[in-house]
DNA sequence: CATGAATGAGGATTCATTCAT
DNA sequence: AATGAATGAATCCTCATTCAT
């Protein structure tokens, strides 16, 4: 039923596209079908449904996803690197699948309802269980403070990140690594002045990268990328 | 064409829970009827579309929100309490009006595309005047860090508290005021912990809160809330 | 289930008044009673149903019609001054009761259909014996031309009058007598010139009135027009 | 969003049978699409809407009418002859479009408050100048009677002529030019005999139509006709 | 007499999907 | 691979009608 995985990836990479900026409900298959300039009909040669486009959509973005993350996740780093370089991935996935990020937010409440998108659930459970075991570490190794709630810090942290899907647009003047510093920076340490701290420093975060650079490298050169 | 505002302030409130639970365009006239139990045709006797009870749902919550952000800003406050205020503030709405802020963040980009919602522009605009003006005397008056990227912070300031809408449920064990705080906590002085500088007192936001609170109290006698 | 017949007829007056402007199927019960000033659902103490308030126009319309013309029909005229009479009295019935004649007009072919409104069905019939029963006479009497195709003329006349109830309005400078006469002018001369022959003289209108004076002035005390 | 023209034109054509059966309003659309064989959505595929449907029907029909007005009325014929040659054409068209003319006849009035039926208006606007010139010129040069109420003539000769469109079928036992010949007859020389004065000839008739010919047959062989 | 609120049967329109070509 | 045409279920909305108060 289908044909050519190029083919296949453009016209995800549409649909994708389509479903972040209008929701998934509000896009009409003919709207893809527009963009990828071709007649509705003609996208069942290429895909079963319209739920398939988002399915596909979603798990490979979260296939990738997971990757970035089980490498930092196995890397052995302290708790506060952990979260320094989860976020940093974060902005890199951001970067790289912001279409996908977005649908990932605004719909995966709805679709995790359905069996078919199961794996969002499970999905969703890994990461609290990856951000809350860095935050608990740190909190125990004393590298966070003691009296954060950890519950609320989690969301905090996971609203924080994703949310910067609905306004990031890549090829901007700042690179995801900037953001994430700044970001980091924000959430370490505040917006207030610190005495004389240390702050995120470039280097810690350019170094963890360089850590995970053979992952990222290689995931790099067969994505395409969103646009 | 329409009737008591009693009855009508019900289905809004009914109507507002299934947009927030499902999404405005994934949601049938037909649902909110079930849930209001009445036929979907009946709803038309109270409201013109389905449009115009998001618009009532939104513009209400706008209103009472400008109310007191207003009070907040005309309050004369320094930068740092501005924020502190702010932030409370908007834990406060999301508080009384959880499903009004859900579907002002899911479905405002859209909505706001029809001249029938310009105000939700409108009120964006404001925001952004609002958050960036204090942020930008803060670090002016260096209670700020004087390397915040402005627009950033702004950013994360801004989503960090509403999407917070999207796991809140009122009458949990914290209070709208108790989350408020431990998210300025956070966003304040960073998850790290300090030397011995000085975190958000409870004392600074209770006090900033009765400073305001002539206006707040006064709001919230009449008003009933969402739920 | 009724009341006053006055109340009655204000709002039968009312609801033709809306069928005939914008058509019996898009006029709803709604427009009605705004018009009169209350609510749809109080219509319903007065009447039966939408229905049952064509047909009480109906009827009321086609009863004093039949009046008039049977007071025509039976008064012994000669051909050429039946017609005379009936298209003068036409022009009264249209001035009289445009609303309802603008009814008839476009909803009666649809209404007859239904078995309540079969007397429009037999109405029709006798207008068409009516006006064909003088036509034949006066193609035999020779005072109208021998080589009328009595059918098509029959249709020319009865078109030619009724449809001036679409633009004819009560109360301008022309009365319906002074129409009518403009009318027969036409259509027994011709709008070409004549030599000498004697046209429609004002007399011979005038005094058919005046031989049918009696029955007309009657109904016109008990009938308030439509207004 | 459209296709095959000769689909359309079926389709239209079937659509413009039932809306002059039934009134505009009164049709719905899973009647035409039943008449056509299909189901109601399946029409969409072709067509807009319901209005857009007889949108096209209408301008279709009016854009025909006016090319055969406009043959007439740049002919350079005398009063008299545009009149009869107007009457003709109109039979004509009633003849081609019998069922646009009666939906143009019952719902043009509702349908022009419409922006979108602009065209309406300015279509009877055209018309009223051209009979009103036509007449006017008669009278001035005498082959119209001189006590003519030139805009009464007007309103008699435009509707005794459309209304024909609610009895007439075409394939029946008069052609057209037969008709026009007939009506012309009456409303020329009126329906009482004439001592020795010239009625409208048939030859006169038709010498006007063969100077018209060459445009007239054109469209004939272009255009399929409605039935 | 009239209101306020609701019913329930459509009616126009949208849209994912199918399928022969 | 893609088109053109159609399906059929669902959706929003309208409206005549009912009825307790």
């Amino acid at each position: 039923m289908s044909a050519s995985p190029e083919r296949r990836r453009e016209l995800l990479s549409t649909a994708a596209e389509v479903f972040a900026a209008h929701g998934y409900n509000a896009t009409t298959v003919r709207r893809i079908a527009d963009e990828a300039g071709m007649l509705a009909g003609s996208l069942y040669y290429h895909f079963d449904s319209k739920e398939s486009m988002v399915d596909e959509i979603l798990s490979t973005f979260l296939d990738e996803l997971w990757a970035g993350y089980e490498a930092v996740l196995g890397a052995g780093l302290g708790p506060r690197e952990t979260v320094e370089a989860l976020v940093t991935e974060s902005f890199r996935e951001i970067d790289r699948h912001r279409a996908a990020v977005a649908i990932y937010q605004k719909e995966s409440k709805h679709l995790s309802a359905q069996p078919r998108f199961g794996y969002l659930t499970e999905s969703q459970r890994k990461f609290e269980r990856a951000w809350l075991g860095a935050l608990e570490r740190g909190v125990a190794e004393r590298v966070f403070r003691a009296d954060l709630d950890i519950r609320l810090a989690y969301r905090f942290l996971r609203d924080t990140v994703w949310v910067a899907a609905s306004w990031y647009r890549p090829g901007g003047q700042h690179s995801p690594e900037e953001i994430a510093r700044q970001y980091l920076s924000m959430v370490l340490d505040g917006i207030t002045p610190r005495d004389a701290t240390t702050t995120v420093s470039a280097t810690t975060a350019v170094s963890t990268t360089t850590a995970l650079g053979a992952t990222t490298t290689a995931r790099e050169t067969t994505t395409a990328g969103p646009s």
